[in-house]
DNA sequence: AAATATATTTGATTTAAATCAAGGAAATCA
DNA sequence: TGATTTCCTTGATTTAAATCAAATATATTT
C-alpha cells in the first residue's frame, strides 16, 4: 500500500490512475468517460515518445494503432508518387490521431517537437468502443470537427489572398491555444515558416514577405523568434471575414 | 392483403418495404442493416423532393434533419460574411448529408438537378444509432472517407496546376460513377463549368481553356454537351501522380 | 419558335505569387 | 566555442492564372 499518496486524492482505484491527473483529460476524446471507465481505458493504453523530426507513422502503413497527443505537436501530410508533399493539418495536445476509412493510414504524421502520445491497439480500442458507445459518439463528433476544419482550409485555399491566409493561420493557432486553455497571445510557433507555407499553399518567401508586411502595418508584432503577438484581434477579425 | 405483389418478392414485411427495392441501398449508409432493421429505419424516414437550384438547407440553419441522397446531385458550399463562396464538395446518389459537429449546418446544400432524398429527424436517427451501433460505425467510416476526400482536395489546391486539377476532377467523377455502378466513361457533368472552377480554386475561363487544351491534345473528347470521354485512362493516371 | 437569359469560349492584358538569387540569422553539431 | 547546416529574409525577374472584354452557344421563358 502506497502511504505517500495525499489522502485528499485517495479515492479507491483512482489513486493509481495516471489518466485522472492527465493535463489533456478534459479536452481529449477520453474526457467523456467517468472515472471508472477511464481506468479501463488506461488499462489498454501505452505511452509513446517520439523525438522531434521522427514519424509516428507513414502514409500507406497498415493501421495498427490509434493515438492521442498529450505533449508536443505534429504535422500530418500527404505525399504524391512524384514526391510532392502537402501538409493537411497540424495537431496539438488533446488531439486524436490515426483513424482511417481504409486499412492503411491515409497520411504521414511527424513530430514537430519532442512529443508524448497515448497509444492504443486498434483492435483493443475498437472493442472498447463497442463496450462504451459514448466514446464512439465522441470520436464521430471529433471527426466531424476535423472535416469542418478541412473544409475551412479548402475555403482558405480557394478564396483567400496570401496575406489573408497568413493572418488566418495565426488566428487559428491562437484560437486553438485558447480552446486548450493555453496563453493564446502571443503565440510561439512550433512549425517552420516552410511548413506554414506548405500548409497554406504558398512559398516560404511569400509567407515571410507577408509576415514582414503585417509587422510593418503594426497588425502583428514579433516578440522573440517565431513568437507572434496579435495587436488588435477585433481589428484582425474584421480584416478576415468568416 | 395485397394480392398484386409478385409471390417471389413476398417474404413477410419485406413486401411493403420501399427500402428493399431502393437503387442505392447497397452503397448507402443503410446498406449495413439487415432486412428487419431496414424496415425500422424506413419507419422513421420520409421522402423529400428538391427542385434544381433549390437549397436543402443553409449554412447556419439549426440541424433538424439528416439526409440520404437517392436521385440527383448536390453541391455543398461555404459562404463568408463578405459574400465569397467556396464549393467544398459534390454529392451523388448514396451519399449521406447533414451531419455537423455543431448545432448548425456548417455549409449550405443546393440541388444541381431535380433531386430526391430520404430525410430523417435528427433526434430519431440518433436514437436509431443507439439501438443499432453498426450504423453509427458506418457513419463514422463514411465521415472518415469524407475527411480523406477533403484532404485530397487540399492537396490538389496546394500542389496541382490548373490542368492537373481539371483532369483530376474528371477522373474523380469517373471513379465515383464506377463506385456506384454507373457508366463511368463518358461522364455527363451535372454541375456548371463555373461550379467546377469554384470547386477547384480556378476561374471559369481557366477551366474552359484547360478543357479545350485537353481536347486538343486528344486526352479527352467532348461527346455531346458537358459529356466527356477520357480517351486513355492509363495514360491519364500517369499524368496525375497520386 | 422567337426572345431573353444564362453559360461557355476565346483573346488581350494585368497581376499576385512563384521562381531565381544571395545574404543573414538560428539551430545543431563536433 | 566555433563550425556547419538549416532556416529565414529581402530583392529582381518571371510566369501561371486572374481579370477584362467580347462573341458564341445553350437553356429557359413567353
Amino acid at each position: 500500500m502506497n502511504i505517500n499518496v495525499s489522502p485528499s486524492y485517495c479515492f479507491g482505484k483512482k489513486t493509481n490512475s495516471k489518466c485522472n491527473f492527465c493535463a489533456v483529460k478534459l479536452i481529449a476524446f477520453c474526457g467523456v468517460l467517468d472515472d471508472e471507465d477511464i481506468l479501463n481505458l488506461e488499462a489498454i493504453s501505452n505511452e509513446t515518445k517520439i523525438s522531434k523530426g521522427e514519424n509516428i507513422f507513414n502514409q500507406g502503413d497498415e493501421v495498427f494503432k490509434f493515438y492521442n497527443l498529450r505533449i508536443g505537436s505534429i504535422k500530418i501530410y500527404k505525399l504524391s508518387s512524384d514526391g510532392r508533399k502537402q501538409i493537411v493539418g497540424f495537431l496539438f495536445p488533446g488531439d486524436f490521431l490515426g483513424m482511417s476509412s481504409e486499412e492503411e493510414y491515409s497520411y504521414s504524421a511527424e513530430a514537430l517537437e519532442d512529443t508524448i502520445l497515448c497509444s492504443f491497439s486498434k483492435t483493443k480500442l475498437e472493442n472498447f468502443f463497442i463496450q462504451h458507445p459514448i466514446i464512439e459518439k465522441k470520436i464521430l463528433s471529433i471527426t466531424n470537427q476535423e472535416l469542418s476544419i478541412a473544409q475551412d482550409q479548402i475555403f482558405l485555399m480557394g478564396k483567400y489572398s496570401a496575406k489573408e491566409r497568413v493572418l488566418k493561420f495565426l488566428l487559428n493557432i491562437s484560437e486553438q491555444r485558447r480552446k486548450i486553455g493555453w496563453v493564446n497571445n502571443p503565440i510561439k510557433l512550433s512549425m517552420t515558416i516552410s511548413d506554414v507555407g506548405n500548409y497554406l499553399g504558398l512559398t516560404i518567401e511569400t509567407v515571410s514577405r507577408n509576415l514582414a508586411s503585417l509587422k510593418k502595418e503594426k497588425i502583428i508584432s514579433e516578440v522573440g523568434n517565431k513568437n507572434y503577438f496579435l495587436n488588435d484581434k477585433d481589428h484582425i477579425h474584421k480584416l478576415i471575414e468568416t
